[in-house]
Order: structure tokens, then sequence, then C-alpha cells
DNA sequence: ATTATTAGATAGTGCTACTGTCCGTTGTCA
DNA sequence: TGACAACGGACAGTAGCACTATCTAATAAT
């Protein structure tokens, strides 16, 4: 298959393509000369992905480059998978932010492995998570906008039995199947979530309040 | 106060304000000569909100206006706010995505308010979130990422206690309390469920791989 | 009186994700 | 065999976005 064709199949312009190339995202050819090199149908999905990871997933290229080394070696599959692929999806975080009210809701939760880190973790410092939490919160109360703790309750409660969810299905036969499984479901599942919570939203809105009297 | 105060008062530059005021995000202060005016308190919590908003929330500087837009008319509050709100933050949509899929899932959880629509709501066509989620399946399937169907019944039954406990808090009293809870609650609220998550995860990951054998 | 600050206008910056152009080489079809 | 499209590679250019910097004339502060 050439460059040609391979954008034929996947819908991205050749020039595309060579800067994917270039940015290492997607790997080169076999040369069949010194101008000239094979694609087969690993380079087709291997564009999608990248397309996908840069499209929905919203990350840039760095992100994606860093995405995709985890899944071309997947090195240490159980040496805190996770915590790698978090950090290459999180959006980078001012180091400013104050995380008491983020630390004692995890608390509450006894969600203990975030605030009292296990060996073999990332944990230079603060959790990478409970900082991101911690900015979300405060963009929360900066807006003045104000979520009742029980709310929060239910908002962890339903994200837990998301996470066991994914967990539980967790491939643990092939250390790339795992890899791969944690990397993408981290970034591509995220837009999966929040679209249905807009249509659930919808759908809640329409219950409480039938049409007839519009609903809200 | 003046400008400088009101940088000071919330760590944004001069000359970012003076940009968000040549935007429309922020309102003018009060005159008091031909190049002088006065800000007060609103003017702060107006500019910490829009920072919330471009910031965390991730919007564009047009989308932050549009919201904005929304909360400072709070024209017909019961007229298809959530509609509003969420076409002010959804990323475009490419126009020609498969939505069989998604309209399958939403018709199997009986969500018919989505895919029948109500009179009243924006339904122009195909409705927006069941695109947005046709959007995020159609990248997952590109990526080669599989998710059983009772996962996600999973998805959408968390979500679905997420909107249901919103939409329940919903304040009836004011309409632009409403609105503003509408509208800050689509956006602000999203990056708290992914950080949620994220921890989440960590959490029953190591409940699942007790560390000792590190987790994953 | 001097110095700092202001509103307003306009131009410029830095970043990111491409996109366009050129070159010399190679495949392909007539 | 010759014309011509397609190729790889290098590099410059572009578009959009969120600011940021500079300037001017007027006003405030000391």
């Amino acid at each position: 298959m050439r460059i040609s064709e391979l954008s034929r199949a996947t819908g991205v312009p050749v020039a595309t393509i060579k800067f994917y190339l270039r940015e290492g995202l997607v790997p080169e050819g076999v040369r069949t000369s010194p101008n000239q090199a094979q694609y087969d149908d690993a380079h087709v999905q291997r564009l999608r992905l990248v397309r996908a990871l840069v499209g929905v997933g919203g990350l840039s290229i760095a992100a994606t480059r860093e995405v995709l080394g985890h899944i071309d070696e997947p090195a240490q599959p159980t040496l805190d998978l996770l915590g790698a692929a978090h950090q290459a999806v999180a959006p980078e975080l001012p180091d400013d932010v104050d995380v008491t009210p983020a630390v004692a809701l995890v608390r509450r939760w006894g969600w203990s492995s975030c605030v009292d880190p296990v060996e073999g973790t990332s944990g230079d410092g603060i959790d990478l998570g409970v900082a991101g939490l911690a900015v979300a919160l405060a963009a929360l109360d900066d807006a003045g906008f104000v979520v009742e703790p029980d709310r929060m309750d239910t908002y962890a409660e339903a994200m837990m039995r998301v996470a066991r969810a994914e967990i539980d299905d967790l491939p643990t036969e092939t250390p790339s199947a795992a890899v791969r499984y944690v990397v993408l479901g981290t970034v591509l599942v995220e837009p999966v979530l929040l679209a249905l919570r807009r249509l659930a939203q919808r759908e809640a809105s329409v219950a409480r309040f039938p049409p007839a009297a519009p609903h809200v």
C-alpha cells in the first residue's frame, strides 16, 4: 500500500501522514527503494488510533506520542501503569493549589491509596490524581458554585462503580493487552462518560418536568 | 477599585483584563471620567468565573461568551435550558457520523427523550447529545477498543445516577439560579467527575491487586 | 510638578497542528 | 522509451487562538 492509498483508506491527508511519520506517531513503512515505502493494515489501524487520540481524545501530539510509547513498549505492566497513563493524559497542573479539601474528601471515602501512597507508585510529593481533583474543586469554588457534600458522595460512588467495573474487566493474560486497555480506556472512555451524562441529564430532566410543561 | 487593584485581587494581568473587557466577557466598570473607570466585587467574581471557565473548564473565549450570555440573560429558563448549555459546551462535531450504534444503546436504556425529541427542544435533525455519544463511540471503534455491552450499561447507570442527583437538586426558586446551576454544573463538574474516576481507578486497582504484589 | 496609572487602539507573540512547496528519484502506463 | 504522476524528505509557511506589548493622550497621586 502506498502513502496515497493509506491516505484514502483513512481519510487523513498525505501531508498529515508525513507529519505524523516525522513526529514518530506512525512507524515508517518498509522501504522498497530510497524513496519508496510500503504501508499495510497495521499502518491503517495506527493512523486511526492516532486520529482518535488527538481528535476525540483531545490529546496533544506530545501526549499522544507518550501514550503510544506506553502501548508500544509495555515495559512494567504491573508497576504503576495507571499512574503512567494518567500522567500522560492529565492536563498539566499549577503547583500552588490547596489540596486540603480534596484530601479531606478522599479521606472521607476511605480511598486510602490516594492519600497514603503505596510502594511502587509514582508518588513524587502530592498525588497527581488528588491534585487534579483539587484543581477542579478550586475552579468550582472560584466560580461560586457550591456542590453539597452528599452530592459529592454521589459523584464518588458513581465513579467508583465505573472504576470497579473497569478494573474488574482488566485483561491479565498479556501484559500488552493490559497496557492497551488501561491507556486507551483512560483516554477514550472519558468522552463517552461525558456524553452519557448529558443524555442522562436530558432524560432525568424530562422525567422530572414532564413535557406539556416544557422541560428544562 | 481600579484596574490594577482588580488585577491584584484576582491574579489576572491587567492586559488580560483589558482583553476580556474587549471580548465582552467582563462588563465595563463605571466611568468616572473619559479614561477612568471603577470596578467592584462583582468584577472580581466575574473574572474568577471567566478564569474557571477558560481554565479548568477548557472553554474557548467564544464558548465562554456564549455560556456567560445564558447566565446574564436567563431568558427562558424552562425552555430547553439544558440543550442550550450543552450546545455551548459541546465540542463541534463532524456531521458524517454513524449514529445507529448510539441510537441503539439509548433505545435499549429507554432514554426515549433523546431519540424521540420532545416539543420545545432544540431538535434540529439529530439530537446533539446522541451525536456526541456517536462520535465518542466511533473513536473507541477506530482505536480498536471494544467495550462490552454490559459495561456500557454500567456506564449508563452510573451517569444516570449522577444526572438524577443533579436534576433533583436543581433550584427552582429563581430562574436565574436554575440557569446558573445548569450551565456551570455542565461545564465545571466534568473535570471533577474525571478526576474522581482516576482516583477511583487507582483505589479499585489497589483493592484488586493488593500491594506487596505491586499494583497496576 | 512630577510621576504613575488609566482607557483605548493596534500590533505583535508564542504555541500548536498541520499544510504547501520544492527537489531529485522512482513507478507506471502508452 | 518517454511522458507524467507519485514518492520521500526537507523546510518554510499558515491559521487559529489566547493572550501580551506598545503607544497615546488624559487623569490621578504625591
